[in-house]
DNA sequence: TGTACATCAGTGAACGCGCGTTCACTGATGTAC
DNA sequence: TGTACATCAGTGAACGCGCGTTCACTGATGTAC
């Protein structure tokens, strides 16, 4: 049957939303086009009324994940000490234990079979989070300070402490991988 | 028909050989147990006859991968200078574009629909990398070094970057991700 | 304002396909005598 | 040493299943008059 014109819009984002979620905690391999469906309340069949294809789907879910999470890294930006509670708030055991609503670049990285579908919003992305860290992170103040070179360092440390703080069955080490890069990047602040 | 006896061991070697290959270039999910059979030079009828199942495969695959990589990482430590050359190599474009033959870490800690297969294995990996990084590692002397602390920082910095330098479709930044890391390990070592 | 009709998102059965897995069969090898 | 037979890894067709995708149909909404 027909339906308002404004659901119309609102389902589109709807399935972006559980599709980016499901993708991030699963894998695009992981997840079927049913279960999207299923969990936006809806059979299968309509997809094809808001997508072209699964593939379609993941390259939207990889920039609205992106959207979301610049917008969250912006507004820590015009905080005080918003960078480095940033990265505590990465760092932490809850954003390990939510990678459904979590980082993107950990998430979709490793997912090399779609690397054609996913590289261009991954690299735009990674380009803005270095530029967000150079220009905000409170580097220590130093000579020939390298802020870009900081920057990359600090987003690399970063996303594989959370890809390996999640791969491991082992608290203790998991928490403590966690901590100690948190260390690291507090160390490289302005006391 | 039946085969001489060394043969059949020879296989069961072959086929974790080309699996372990295949998974860390495409994921568990992206290369199936017909295509592993066929690069090990069989049909894949007989899988059956070496492995429970595919997932069984995974975790032996995982342990392989595991041996081999701690075999070089144990020769490194042996040379002089051998932990910093096994960084430059690890954080190299030919590491980058042989996941193949790579890091099991940067391949398959986010494969997280298949972590309860890979976690104990790459739990134990992990916890053996930090070991050797921690004591061979030539780090800058210092009073109250903390080597364990920055052992676990110079492996997720080396995971992260090669994960990302993987993902990204810029030449230019990929390069420049590798590079910058290295540099900051290198920095961590004695002149 | 009221009526007749076109629209189109949602339904759910169906499609072809490739997957992991099974199995009856083959036939050279290894073994018993 | 020679013969008869049991073994069992490999073959390739077949299985059930879930996947991505398609489609004829439904029926409340929006529109034309």
């Amino acid at each position: 049957m027909r339906y308002p014109a404004a659901e119309t819009a609102e389902k589109h984002q709807k399935i972006l939303g559980e599709a980016s979620r499901l993708f991030r905690e699963r894998g695009f391999g992981g997840v079927s086009v049913s279960e999207i469906m299923k969990a936006t309340g809806l059979t299968h069949g309509p997809f094809y009324n808001h997508f072209d294809s699964k593939e379609a789907l993941m390259a939207e879910c990889v920039d609205h994940a992106s959207a979301h999470s610049l917008a969250d890294l912006d507004a820590a930006t015009q905080l005080p000490n918003g960078m480095v509670d940033y990265v505590r708030a990465y760092l932490s055991v809850s954003h390990r234990d939510a990678p459904g609503d979590g980082c993107l670049l950990a998430a979709f990285s490793a997912q090399t079979a779609q690397k054609q579908v996913t590289a261009p919003s991954l690299t735009a992305h990674m380009k803005a989070s270095i530029e967000r860290f150079a220009k905000f992170f409170p580097w220590r103040a130093r000579k020939n300070a390298d802020a870009r070179g900081d920057a990359i360092r600090a987003v690399a440390a970063m996303t594989g402490a959370l890809v390996l703080a999640r791969a491991m069955n082992d608290e203790a080490l998991s928490e403590e991988i966690l901590r100690e890069v948190l260390a690291g990047i507090e160390g490289m602040a302005k006391a």
